[in-house]
DNA sequence: TATGGATATGCACAACTCGACATATCGATA
DNA sequence: TATCGATATGTCGAGTTGTGCATATCCATA
């Protein structure tokens, strides 16, 4: 038996919307905050721009809030920057995955690795 | 904001094999167990018999180990069974799965509740 | 020994996702 | 006011995954 790795996955849904939020978006929101552009943080996180932007509107739109603040023009092209809202659901969710992560190593522990190894 | 539920969604791999084992190969499990052959296990999961056997295989290469002892022929057609392993593995599994359902629920109150309703 | 329901397996097709392109637009600054 | 890099958005093609269908095989029991 190779060694075995707990690996999971995290979202959020509505009733008809899944997937309004998640670790892909969440990892979106932090590239975006680190780099300061929409274009970069799709790079640094090496998906297309268009499945960033994509990913962007669907969630502010499921959540009806507005989570980046975006500017065209200038010298620079133009620049995105989280709103207050989309501070606060990275910092919400941050914690919500890091203690799902936690509860992941400890629950391999106690279930899966006697089995695996 | 519409009321929001979070899901998640557990695996295991190895180095190189993706999801040798995860949410679904257990259903498949708790779904042989209870009915006792792959066919009506597949129906049951609304998933295709091709889909399950092809599950189920991949799991058996992957884990190196038999998880299901199946039988053709006879008037009954043929049944399948759990091996020893198999139990292992479900009761396993069952704990694991378990405990990060109950860590998702505790984290999403924790972190989520709050911002989102 | 004929039967019937289950296992075993290949293959073509549909659905979905994502990436690659192609454009269009925007607007602060040099 | 010309520029340049970023946002905005549609579209087509490739890869992935699962379904549907077809077929072959198996064998305990009636």
């Amino acid at each position: 038996m190779k060694k075995l790795k707990a690996k999971f996955k995290l979202w959020l849904s509505t009733r008809d919307i899944e997937g309004v939020f998640g670790d892909g978006k969440w990892r979106l929101l932090k590239a975006i905050e680190s780099t300061g552009s929409l274009t970069q943080a799709s790079e640094s996180l090496r998906i297309s721009y268009r499945k960033a932007w994509g990913d962007l509107k669907k969630a502010q739109e499921a959540l009806n809030e507005s989570l980046v603040e975006k500017h065209r023009g200038g010298t620079r092209g133009g620049q995105s920057a989280l709103t207050k809202q989309g501070k606060k659901w990275l910092k919400a969710y941050t914690g919500f995955h890091s203690d799902i992560e936690k509860a992941v190593e400890k629950a391999y522990e106690k279930h899966i690795r006697k089995i695996a190894e």
